[in-house]
DNA sequence: GTGATCTTGTAAAGCGGTTTAGTAAACCGA
DNA sequence: TCGGTTTACTAAACCGCTTTACAAGATCAC
C-alpha cells in the first residue's frame, strides 16, 4: 500500500487536513473524541509526515550541515560523532560534507545554507583562504566556524586554546632541558599555526631566552607532511633534540620515518604531539601530547549555531576558546642542561 | 534580497516557469535567443533551485542515508569517508545516522527510507537482532546491509571475507607453533563472529587436529570488551600462548590491560588483530592483523544500492564478499612445538 | 495551397504539508 | 434574550518546483 498522507488521515478520522496538521504541530487542542479518532487514524495508516513537504512548507529543514576536510581522520571523525550525537539529541538531522580541502566544494556547501537546504552550517576548513571563502561565509546566513579560522569573517567562532597548547608543549620540553627544537605544523596563514607557534615560542623564550633555537617546518596537518618533515629534518641533519608535531597525523608520519631510520624516541629525540585522539598511549613509545577537547568542541559549536541570536549581527557571540591539556607519557626524555 | 525562485527567473527572462524548469532539467531545447535570456536571468538573480520543493515534486531526494553504530571508531569513520566520497562523486548527498546500537534508533532511520526522506539506505549494525529489525528492513524499500548481517532479510548484502580472515589469523598462529589460543570477538548470534571463528578454528584444526585448544570470549567489538576479556583471561590464568582479537578496538583494549599487567607482546603472548585501520604499525609492538578492505566495502555498498534493479525482488544481487589480507608485523612470536 | 509535423513554448494540476483567516455552534453573563 | 466569547473546526492560499497535456506558429511534403 502506498504511504499515507495527511489527507488520508483526515479522511479516515473524518476531519479536515488542517485539523490533523495543527493537532500534530500542537497549535490546536482537540477534545477527546476527535483526538482519539485522529490518533487512531494515524496509527491505522501508519502515517509518517512527508519531510520534503514539511520542509518546503515551513522553509526550514531541521537539519544542519557539517562541512569538514575529511571524515576518516580520527580528530574529525570524533568531531562528527559529537556533532551528530548532539544534533540528534536536539531532534536535528545532520548532513555531512567532506571537502578534502577543495575550495569549490567548500563554496558549494556554503550555498546550501542560502537555499535553505540546511538551517545552519558548522564549517571547518583546513587550509588558507584567499578571501573567496570569507566572502561566501559572510553572506551565507547561519554559519559557525570551528577549529580553524577563516580570516575576515564575522560569524561565531570556536577554537581550542591553540596558544595554550603550544605553550604547554614548549614549557614541557624546555623544562625537560630541550633548547633546540623543531616545530612541525601550520604556517602563519593558519590561525592554529600562528597561535600554536606563538605559545610554543613564548614558553621556550621564558626558559631559554635568547638561547632558544626554534626551527619551524610549515605544512598541512597530514601524515604525508609529517613524513616529509621528518625526512627533511634528517636530511638537513638538524641538531634538534625535540620535535613538536602539531597533529596526530603529523605525529604518525614523523614516527614512521623515525622508526624506519632507527632513531629512538625519546632516547635520541623527544616528541610532543597534538590532538591526542589517536591511540597514542599504545604507541612505541607512548606519545606525550596536547589533548584537544574534541567532543566539547563539537557540542559547543552546535550550541553556538542554535542558541545564538542571528537576527542582529551585533549580537553574535564573540570568538570562544576551549582549554587544552597536556597528557604526559613517555616520548619526552629529560636532557641535562648544557 | 530574498532568494530568487523559478518564477522570478521566468519573469525576468520573459518566459514561463515551465520553460525554465524544463530547460534546466534538460527536457526542453531552447533556441539561442531564449536560452541566452534564461541563462542571463539565472545569473543575474543568482538563482539556486530550492531543493525542498524539488524533492517534494520529484518524490526523491538524491540523498542516501548511512546508518552506522558509531562514527568515531576508525573503522566506521573510514567507511563513512568512503561512502561520502563515492556518493558525492555520483552527485548524491549523504545523511548520517549514528545508532550507538540502539534498536529504536535503527528502526526510526529505517522509516526514513519509507518516507522518501532518502532514496536508499546503507545499513550497518553491530548487535544481534530479535527479528524486529529484519522485519523493518524487509519492508523498507532500498536498503543494503553492510559489514554485519541481519538474519532473515532479503536485501543485498556485502561483507568482508570473515571466514578467510579467521582462517588467515588461525593459520598464521598455528604455523608459528601456537596450539592453545584465545578468540576474542562476536558470538554466534553475529555473522562476523560465527564466520571468523569458523575460519579460525578450521585453520587451527588443519594444523593441530584434536590437539588444538581454542578458547572463545564473546562480546562486542569495543575497547571496553577488549579490556574485560583480557582481564578475564588474566584472572582465569588461561594457559594460552596467543590471542586473536577480532577488531581494532578489542585489540586496543587488550593491549591496554596487557601493558598494565606487564605482559609483553609477543614474548609472553602473541597477538593478531582484525580491521587494521588504526595505526597498529606504530604500536608497541607493531600488531599483526587481518586487514579489512574498508573503503572498498563502502564504495561497493553504494554501488549495490544504486545499481541494483529494485523493481523485482528476484533480481536483487546475492550476498557479496570482499577479500581480506593478513598484514604481518611484530606481535606474533614463533613458538617451539611441543 | 494544404494537411501533417516540428518547433517553441504555455497553462495548470499536482507533490504533501503549513498557516491565515474565518465560520458555525455552543456557552455565558447581565 | 441578546451580544460577546469561546470552542471546534475548516476552506483555501501558499511553499517552489515538476510534469502532463495542449496549442500557436513555422516548416515541409506533395
Amino acid at each position: 500500500m502506498a504511504v499515507a498522507s495527511l489527507k488520508d488521515v483526515a479522511q479516515v478520522a473524518g476531519v479536515s487536513v488542517t485539523t490533523v496538521s495543527r493537532f500534530l504541530n500542537g497549535s490546536l487542542d482537540l477534545p477527546d473524541r476527535t483526538r482519539t479518532a485522529v490518533e487512531a487514524a494515524i496509527l491505522a495508516l501508519n502515517y509518517q509526515p512527508n519531510q520534503h513537504a514539511r520542509r518546503l512548507s515551513r522553509g526550514r529543514s531541521d537539519t544542519i550541515g557539517l562541512v569538514i576536510p575529511d571524515v576518516a581522520t580520527p580528530f574529525f571523525a570524533t568531531l562528527v560523532a559529537a556533532v551528530e550525537a548532539e544534533a540528534d539529541r536536539r531532534g536535528l538531522g545532520l548532513t555531512l560534507h567532506a571537502t578534502l580541502n577543495r575550495r569549490e566544494r567548500e563554496l558549494s556547501y556554503l550555498q546550501a545554507v542560502r537555499r535553505n537546504q540546511v538551517d545552519g552550517l558548522i564549517f571547518v576548513t583546513n587550509h588558507p583562504d584567499d578571501g573567496t571563502l570569507a566572502a561566501a561565509i559572510n553572506d551565507s546566513g547561519q554559519v559557525v566556524i570551528l577549529d580553524e579560522d577563516v580570516a575576515g569573517t564575522s560569524v561565531p567562532k570556536l577554537f581550542c586554546d591553540n596558544d595554550q597548547g603550544g605553550y604547554l608543549a614548549g614549557r614541557h620540553l624546555a623544562e625537560a632541558g630541550h633548547r633546540r627544537v623543531l616545530f612541525i605544523g601550520g604556517g602563519d596563514s593558519m590561525l592554529s599555526g600562528t597561535r600554536r607557534f606563538a605559545g610554543f615560542k613564548r614558553a621556550m623564550m621564558e626558559i631559554w631566552g635568547k638561547d632558544a633555537q626554534i626551527e619551524r617546518y610549515e605544512g598541512e596537518y597530514l601524515a604525508e607532511f609529517g613524513r616529509a618533515a621528518a625526512q627533511r629534518m634528517l636530511a638537513a641533519e638538524l641538531k634538534v633534540t625535540a620535535v613538536f608535531a602539531t597533529s596526530d597525523e603529523i605525529t604518525i608520519g614523523v614516527l614512521e620515518v623515525l622508526n624506519a631510520a632507527g632513531i629512538r624516541v625519546p632516547q635520541d629525540l623527544s616528541l610532543v604531539g597534538f590532538d591526542d585522539v589517536s591511540p597514542l598511549h599504545l604507541f612505541a613509545p607512548a606519545v606525550t601530547a596536547v589533548r584537544q577537547p574534541v567532543r566539547a568542541l563539537g557540542i559547543r559549536a552546535l550550541a553556538l549555531l542554535l542558541d545564538s541570536d542571528w537576527t542582529d549581527p551585533e549580537k553574535l557571540p564573540p570568538e570562544e576558546i576551549l582549554p587544552v591539556t597536556l597528557i604526559m607519557r613517555k616520548s619526552v626524555a629529560p636532557r641535562i642542561r648544557s
